[in-house]
DNA sequence: ATAAAAATAATAATAATTACTATTTTTATA
DNA sequence: TATAAAAATAGTAATTATTATTATTTTTAT
């Protein structure tokens, strides 16, 4: 695999952010910096580091996928008002929740503990139901 | 809201069977009983039921939802290769983890616990990687 | 400097899901 | 039971997220 500067951006915006930016949301950020690179390169990599395990997918189930270059065990808040995403620490966490849980079923190679809900600025801004 | 014969037969496939269904599978299923069914009818009437609470929608990230029937506490391991889905029991639960877990951030819906990895029937078959 | 390998931009194609609309079904009421 | 309003459907078109294709550009090893 060569070395590419897009790559790097991507990585770099999705480790210097605490949102968890959509495919899109990456492609008009780095696309500040570099004005050609198109959303198909954008997906490509956003593959490519995944599988690499140098960035994680988050699946909400609102459509679009998010993704998150924080990869250490954390788990996440949804709000299915304003589709944003934040980060959480439940007790237990959720590596213990993966030490402690024997599966048997087969490999166990992540686990992802998702909350669902109406955040507070939602509630706030009459934005919920 | 009105009764439906065809919601019926998609709840009722759907309390019937241990799998984890697509909108497309439950289709193909109901289509059997309602061969005049369309996808269209599918994928309101789930959304319909997820709303009511009636079923639950499991978004594993592999590019389409899975339905499932069972509304009760539980968690799911989700095979990357054959991207089937099955019903784990955790410790602790899936509803202790819920309670102890003080978010902060709104209010919490549901919590969805997520194992991903290969399961034994793919390992066998040489599916894996 | 150069050539092979890999990555890109631009675009087309695909697949899942949603929207639209004329017709049919359901349901409340006479 | 007949009927009319409300809701749901089938069939189809449209939308949206994502993936595939390909000619060109970038990277990297020599």
């Amino acid at each position: 695999m060569n070395y590419s500067r897009q790559r790097e951006s991507i990585k770099e915006y999705l480790m210097s952010t605490r949102e968890h930016p959509t495919a899109e949301v990456i492609y008009q950020h780095v696309r500040e910096e570099y004005p050609k690179i198109s959303l198909g390169t954008v997906y490509r990599n956003l593959t490519l580091l995944v599988d690499l395990g140098e960035v994680k997918k988050i699946s909400t189930g609102d459509g679009t996928e998010h993704y998150d270059g924080d990869t250490s065990a954390h788990s996440h808040y949804y709000c299915r008002c304003c589709h944003r995403i934040f980060d959480v620490e439940v007790t237990p966490s959720i590596d213990q929740i993966l030490a402690a849980s024997s599966v048997g079923l087969g490999t166990v190679e992540q686990a992802a503990l998702l909350f669902t809900g109406v955040c507070k600025d939602c509630i706030n801004n009459d934005n919920n139901v």
